[in-house]
RNA sequence: GGGCGUGUGGCCUAGUCUGGAUAAGGCGACAGCCUCCUAAGCUGUAAACCGGGGGUUCGAAUCCCCCUACGCCCGCCA
């Protein structure tokens, strides 16, 4: 463990368990800063410990010896505060060797195979649906911090009936009839014929050619099966180009058709038949799940989405040592299904699934079949946009390459922040108001504290600083500041533990503000006696906010 | 009808998993801070009986039960 708060936690767990002659984990907690890094409260342990909580934290305060740290009684309560000097010279020292790898956790060796943004490729990706990707791409990064290899994967449906749908509309549409499209991408272009399409469907008139299309496709039907692929493929280009943007991409990208093809789902569907909570209904497989009956092949014998996707984790349970879904919560009850019928099979380990609730728009859903719904195309366009009038109020010196570039990076980070900076369960409701809000919770906040550092840097000019007495550094903002850049390791360590990524979004938030009042009240270039100290110190939160904003996704900025 | 999830100042959110010491940020409101490393920043004030009710506990926003509002699901769709 090369991480000094990593280290002093270790430090106390053993102390207190010798100290109490147990052997029981001892729930350590983070107290308010003010109180120390690490605290124990005693009332839980007169369980198996003689005396009262207030007795024993005396005792314990007493007896147990801490190499890099001192320990505090408070009531019932036994406060661990780490050396100062020792948290200073460690932090400091580690994040410069590191530099933006700071952070970083030991290698885990192991694989991790993530999905996300597993749509229907049926039109542009919407801000509801842009939760997956962001998330997902998210929770790989912090993955890879936390000292996992991780494969991301996109697993496109190019079988189901939304891509019928969309090729009949495709095969009888006249893009004349239909309404202008509102940007010049083919994810945008193709939609109208979705939508015009289901709007057919709706009103009865072309449910028997759907079905027939689809059975032709399942049939083998060459010409139906090319037809479905390239419309899915060029969807997905469109899709694969937004998320660019956003600096997404994918390891991988695994066509369900692929499946069928190469024999995967027959292999699935011998496997599932021999199972004992597998029945016959007229000829159609299914799987008991609980008292439900979850159907695996049509009573034709051609397979259904479950199946399907039994066969897909199957194939990716064999490229890692871990599988981790990102799905909208209307998948729930599948997610559950499939772990119980991949658990009947043998196959393990079992994937983790993260789901999110929807986005709404001002108050109402979003469809992609009723067009009821901002893109993610807009939502990062008009977010460079506010960006661009926002750095021309107050930058007048940049060239206009400078203004787009600056616009685009805090556009684009905004929009990834807006998204990952609530939990994943629960619901958002879109408001531009607020999503275009740079002040305050928002990734300009933390990209304006990177800008900072790097202004102080670079007017500096760079040189060694190996001759910090970084003992020096034992000023209240100074020593906060040591203190937020140190908890960085663990909160890579928490958010990985809780698949919780928005605690980074929270983190970087902390850092930043940190970093804030530690700006207001040490000057760092007129510093007359803690120069070379100070810049050791910026240096270091340089490094950390650089890294935390590339765990999120986000481009760090030296003006802004 | 059943299952899962969500409900925290006027608004948006953190804290809930692993119960602890005065419930934390932001927006909005009000009052302030640029002869000083970028004010996309900072300081201060007002504002919350943590959806409601029971229970467990020395201690509950956090755990259990009931109720309620909202969302999602309960297809030989995906």
């Amino acid at each position: 463990m090369k991480y000094p708060l990593q280290r002093f936690r270790e430090e106390i767990k053993k102390g207190v368990k010798g100290a109490l002659g147990v052997e029981k984990e001892i729930p350590i907690e983070v107290p308010e800063e003010e109180r120390g890094d690490y605290a124990l409260p005693c009332f839980a342990l007169t369980e198996y410990v003689e005396g009262s909580p207030v007795e024993i934290a005396e005792r314990l305060t007493d007896e147990i010896k801490l190499e890099h740290g001192k320990a505090e009684q408070t009531g019932p309560y036994v406060n661990f505060k780490i050396d100062e000097e020792y948290l200073v010279k460690e932090t400091v020292g580690t994040c410069h060797e590191m530099e933006h790898e700071f952070g970083e956790l030991e290698e885990k060796k192991k694989k991790i195979i993530l999905e996300h943004t597993s749509a229907n490729p049926n039109g542009p990706l919407h801000i509801g649906r842009a939760r997956n990707p962001i998330l997902g791409d998210t929770l790989a990064r912090m993955y890879r911090r936390a000292g996992y290899e991780v494969e991301v994967q996109c697993y496109i449906n190019d079988l189901g009936r939304q891509i019928a749908i969309l090729t009949w509309g495709m095969m009888n549409l006249d893009e004349d009839d239909l309404p202008e499209r509102d940007r010049d991408k083919v994810d945008h272009r193709l939609v109208r014929y979705y939508q015009r399409a289901s709007e057919e469907l709706e009103e009865g008139e072309i449910e028997e050619n759907i079905e027939e299309m689809i059975r032709k496709m399942e049939r083998g039907e060459e010409e139906m099966l090319e037809r479905f692929e390239n419309h899915s493929k060029e969807i997905m280009e469109g899709i694969r180009e937004s998320l660019k943007r956003l600096d997404i991409r994918f390891d991988v990208l695994k066509h369900e058709s692929s499946l069928m093809a190469d024999g995967s789902v027959e292999d699935a569907l011998k496997r599932m038949e021999d199972l004992e909570s597998s029945g016959e209904e007229d000829g159609a497989l299914y799987f008991e799940s609980e008292d439900e009956k979850v159907f695996l092949t049509r009573v034709d014998g051609t397979s259904l989405y479950p199946l399907r996707d039994i066969a897909y984790h199957i194939w990716k349970v064999s490229r890692g040592d871990g599988m981790i879904n990102v799905l909208g919560e209307d998948h729930k009850l599948h997610g559950k299904f499939l772990k119980e019928a991949l658990e009947a099979l043998g196959v393990e380990p079992l994937p983790e699934s993260i789901f999110y609730s929807f986005v709404s728009l001002e108050g109402e859903k979003m469809s992609t079949r009723k067009g009821t719904y901002v893109t993610l195309d807009d939502f990062m366009e008009t977010a460079h946009e506010k960006a661009r009038e926002e750095v021309l109020k107050r930058r007048e010196d940049f060239t206009e390459e400078e203004v787009e570039r600056v616009a685009e990076k805090v556009g684009i980070g905004a929009v990834r922040f807006n998204i990952i900076n609530v939990q994943p369960e629960k619901p958002i409701d879109f408001r531009w108001d607020d999503a275009l809000d740079f002040q305050g919770d928002s990734a300009p906040f933390v990209q304006y504290a990177h800008a900072r550092t790097s202004g102080i840097l670079s007017k500096w000019g760079g040189g060694d600083l190996s001759d910090a007495q970084l003992k020096k550094l034992d000023g209240e903002r100074e020593i906060s500041l040591v203190r937020a850049i140190a908890r960085y390791p663990l909160e890579i360590e928490q958010a990985v533990k809780n698949n919780s990524p928005h605690r980074l979004a929270r983190y970087a938030l902390d850092l930043a503000s940190e970093f804030n009042n530690f700006y207001r009240d040490c000057p760092v270039l007129k510093s007359e006696d803690k120069k070379l100290e100070r810049l050791a110190l910026v240096k270091a939160c340089h490094f950390t906010l650089k890294s935390i904003l590339s765990t999120l996704g986000i481009d760090a900025l030296d003006s802004m």
